[in-house]
DNA sequence: GACTTTAGTAGCGCTTTGCTACTAATTCGC
DNA sequence: GCGAATTAGTAGCAAAGCGCTACTAAAGTC
């Protein structure tokens, strides 16, 4: 049957209070890592929870991320994608009852941070947060998972120039799993989405490696089949 | 440079008017189509707009986006996914700032509409829509196809049981171009996601084909290399 | 009963991929 | 100074995957 309420004839866009909250996923000493704020209320239920804020006036929620983003880290983020909005009954931290999340690529140990207000949390590691906010987390990791194969998420979270072994650790880190080393390589050749520059780079121990660039160039159509390996649930 | 303005150490969520539109994608007549409704206000600067409500008091938004599915349809939808929310300062119908967007995929000449203030339109030709609208439309269409080989997106646009060159035909809808039918065929099988049914199906001419139906399988673990082929931009 | 149309399969050759096994260049320990 | 350890990078083989042509199968059309 079809349902004809006065107020579905004539919509009418309704208030709501909105959130803009933003998951810095970056990797940290080995393990890909979260970055939570303490919370201002000593006496709130959680600790920790992700940096948030509403946007102002006229404001897109894409810039609104983008000034939180700024905000938090002292510099502008480069790399901002929203997860999607959150609107279920959960707690949040502003009591909003829609929350947009954005997942904020860094890359790692690029500065210190210098608020003690600020740390870094290993993923699997995370503290109790606002229930909304687990959820935007849980679903900024599915978010960069699931994209990284159609998405240069990877070179997101590296600096500019980069070794292939650093790039394969992102990929590892990320699908929490080993890849070989030569089948890597060669997949990353046939898609000619890096180029070498002529710097090396000596870390340490063992031979140095040559540092590489993200610069994606266009290839030929890519008429693949279907993969239907991938499809789940 | 921390900017540490007063609203940004303590945020407080802000009221906003917010709207959840859906774009209905199903495919009829050979075509991938959206579903569009004709402006109650027949001076407004467009004719058609998406269906679309404001959520309504406790209610969360895959809630809301089932309802608006619903009276629309006038039948319950089963497969409803957010594409993202949208506030940027495009024009929307109800002048919502804030716009969810949700795609309700529907399979195909299920029943017919029973009211004339409902069109089918053929996703390559599209009429004027409000802004914000045209932009949900064409992010939803982009959320299917990319999601097509991760997410059982062309089981959800197909009665519970087809034939497999129905579903063939979903995707060489959805992603443009015509695929080998002895390939496609292999990939599905060693996938495992279709059991044969034992029914077939005569359509007028031509062998009859045996009925499927989407039932996946546990597989082994999928242990596959990277794709950097796939990464864009 | 030949012709057309759609369903479904066999199998060949080329490409891709997983893997072992190598070579290369550096630091560390002595 | 020199071998051991460590990290970078490559060669090449075997197996699996994939594109494609060419077939067989079962229905309707005339």
């Amino acid at each position: 049957m079809r349902d004809r309420s006065s107020s579905d004839a004539h919509p009418a866009a309704r208030q709501a209070t909105l959130s803009v909250d933003i998951v810095v996923i970056s990797p940290q000493a080995k393990t890909l890592a979260v970055l939570l704020a303490k919370h201002a209320d000593s006496r709130a239920r959680e600790r920790w929870i992700l940096p948030w804020d509403a946007p102002r006036g006229e404001e897109s929620l894409a810039d609104a991320a983008l000034r939180v983003a700024r905000s938090t880290l002292g510099a502008a983020a480069s790399a901002v994608e929203q997860i999607r909005a959150f609107g279920d009954n959960r707690r949040h931290p502003g009591d909003a009852e829609v929350s947009v999340g954005f997942a904020v690529l860094l890359p790692g140990n690029e500065r210190s941070l210098d608020s003690d207000d600020l740390v870094w949390f290993d993923v699997d590691e995370l503290p109790a947060l606002p229930p909304r906010q687990r959820a935007i987390v849980d679903a900024g990791l599915e978010f960069v998972r699931s994209r990284l194969d159609q998405s240069p998420i990877a070179f997101r979270l590296l600096p500019p120039t980069f070794t292939l072994s650093e790039l394969q650790a992102i990929y590892e880190l990320l699908l929490g799993r080993r890849l070989h080393k030569a089948s890597f390589r060669r997949a990353l050749q046939a898609a000619y989405l890096v180029e070498p520059t002529d710097e090396w780079r000596s870390e340490g121990r063992g031979r140095p490696a040559q540092l590489f660039r993200y610069a994606p160039k266009k290839r030929r159509d890519n008429r693949r089949g279907v993969r239907f390996d991938l499809i789940t649930s």
